[in-house]
DNA sequence: TTGCTCCTCACGTCACGTGAGGTGGC
DNA sequence: TTGCTCCTCACGTCACGTGAGGTGGC
């Protein structure tokens, strides 16, 4: 005896699939250009017909560039072509590190900048306040904040220093923070 | 009384001058188009011609270069127009750190992905020499990364001992390093 | 008719890299 | 002549973003 019915299939248009993923719809296009992710069909006005398949492999795309996987890898992992996954995946952590390791020597470079810059003298205004109101609006919160303090410290206790002075934080005040953060540790 | 010998007058070719700071000639090239970097001169054959002048400005460009600053802020800078340098500075050095944490949540997803996958049972061959030798491959020194697996450990301990997992090192092993990482720490 | 989403080009972004085709001095 | 550096377009990269100009259903 059959089944009457028919199978609840999900079918998205572009508008609801980019929502549903928090993506913009010039990316799904990006992506159907580039022959990553092209929807199973066209309904009769030409609009894109993303069905459950489509959404399925939208959501391994979406898995592999949180990883920062480029494009073109993820089409060859998803076609089972090209390196193993676990290989790429490495490789990209291992990228990482470099990348990590660049953004480091730019703050160590900045930090250099600012100390032979006259910061301190052209802008005195420019203090702890402002520092600290600037990682609050950039939605960093507080705990994150001790917690870079703290990693800071440990890294290149010099440079930690260096930085903030060049925040025209009095010494006091400074010996007060690089205290605090040592302490983290312990706990 | 004047001096009758001219000026030792250091004038270089872009060839010279790319040479000199590392960088490619296109580079070069491409600060003369945008306007950022324009020679003072030409001789005889059109061939640019880089003063003691345009080699100090180049040495500016370079060291905010070293620390990401984008070009067009850069020529902002040197123009003296637009935001104070540290202003410029301090903003570029909160990015680095959001930057930084991206990459971080990168490498979450990818120990999550390693984990979800069948890396261990498809690669059995995949495991810490391997690991290793991956990371001595890429120019990283032991010590570096005797580093970062302190800094891991501190940073998310239950992430650094699943990635540990992931590349299929016995139990035993991994207490064993998660252990000596915990105890760098008193040193 | 208004408002909404959808469509397809096609060009812009950022910091260069890469030829193509040609010149000039040893 | 060979080899070297230099020159000027002009197009490619990567992952999209941004209009421009137009359609289709409520």
């Amino acid at each position: 005896m059959k089944h009457h019915f028919i199978a609840e299939v999900c079918v998205m248009t572009i508008g609801q699939l980019a929502q549903k993923f928090g993506l913009s719809r010039s990316t799904l296009l990006h992506y159907d250009h580039i022959g990553l992710l092209t929807p199973s069909g066209r309904d009769d006005s030409n609009y894109r017909r993303y069905t459950d398949n489509d959404i399925k492999r939208l959501e391994l795309v979406s898995n592999y560039r949180e990883a920062g996987i480029s494009l073109e890898l993820i089409k060859q992992i998803i076609s089972g072509k090209g390196n193993s996954v676990s290989r790429i995946l490495t490789n990209r952590f291992r990228q990482i590190i470099d990348e990590i390791n660049l953004l480091r020597e730019q703050q160590h470079v900045i930090v250099e900048l600012l100390k032979n810059s006259d910061a301190v003298k052209d802008n005195p205004i420019f203090g702890q306040e402002q520092w600290k109101s600037l990682f609050i609006d950039s939605g960093i919160s507080e705990p994150t904040m001790k917690k870079w303090h703290t990693i800071f410290e440990k890294r290149s206790p010099e440079d930690h220093k260096q930085f903030l002075e060049s925040l025209g934080i009095s010494s006091r005040e400074i010996t007060k923070i690089r205290k605090w953060a040592r302490k983290k540790d312990g706990k």
